[in-house]
DNA sequence: CTATAAGTGAGAATCACTATCGCTCGCGGG
DNA sequence: CCCGCGAGCGATAGTGATTCTCACTTATAG
């Protein structure tokens, strides 16, 4: 089978590093609290909120600024080293975007909210061969299917 | 071309009175100011803010609490009578949903904001597919294509 | 080692949206 | 046609996420 649900983690082997890597070439120091943002996002690897975040880092010990934990998402998400994720419930989503321009898109129930993701090569050539049939200089996609997810429906 | 971007503006045909009408099934009262917000939804057919339709009620001098509209936003998308849309700007935005199940996705400019939309039949088609491959009860989907419009990338 | 500007963080401000609550009015029964 | 009641309204307070401000800290170039 080609494409499936599962739940949110993907390997993440080096992100963390190269988005560091990344925030250094685009002339950034290295601090702390930024790279505590980092290796939270790298190590959960799925779908997170900026509380959420900062919530992880102080159960870490690590007390890091609300603020500086949306400076550092904003930041990473200009040098697209992050997604964003608006799953429309007033509160914004990241997770790991991985360089190598491989991806995956949401699934979100309806009613419990929970996110899953899944990857579909079929989808991809439809929206790339759509994107290049419009009258529009596409950069990316977002795709989120909403429904009840097992769970839910079963229960 | 079987797609082809364009501006948000659906026919919109009647979709006001079908939505007065399926609001008197559901067992809703008429009103002035929700007629009047069903009224600016399809006379504009498109992408919607809450602010958006009580600024345009004000200035055909038809006030309307902002509560209201939030209200009748609300009650509309749970008879499916409009698509809620987030382009992840912090603002919700409604449009007529029509009840023949035709559908449309939209292009968000990330330099300008502005928001169009397109259909493409083999997209539906993928995700369709997909739909059916999935361990996952789906009940809808959103696709939002980001990128320039043709009058930021000209610029 | 030091200057300096990037980065931090507490708290105020903003903004979209929701809850509250007394008042209004559409509408079915009389 | 009139009445009563509960759906609906709307001003306003509240909430929660995100952004702004500003004085303080600290990474790094020289």
């Amino acid at each position: 089978m080609k494409s499936e649900a599962r739940s949110v983690g993907l390997p993440t082997t080096d992100w963390a590093a190269h988005a560091e890597q990344e925030l250094k070439r685009a002339g950034h120091r290295s601090s702390a609290p930024r790279s505590a943002v980092v290796e939270v996002l790298g190590r959960q690897g799925c779908v997170l909120s900026a509380r959420e975040i900062a919530d992880e880092l102080r159960a870490d010990g690590r007390d890091v600024g609300i603020a500086t934990v949306y400076r550092a998402l904003e930041l990473l998400d200009e040098l697209h080293l992050v997604q964003r994720l608006d799953v429309g419930e007033g509160t914004v989503r990241y997770e790991p975007a991985h360089p190598s321009g491989e991806h995956h898109h949401h699934l979100v129930c309806d009613s419990c909210g929970r996110v899953s993701s899944f990857e579909d090569r079929d989808l991809e050539r439809a929206i790339a061969h759509l994107a290049g049939r419009l009258d529009y200089q596409v950069g990316g996609h977002d795709v989120v299917l909403r429904g009840a997810c097992p769970a839910c429906s079963s229960a």
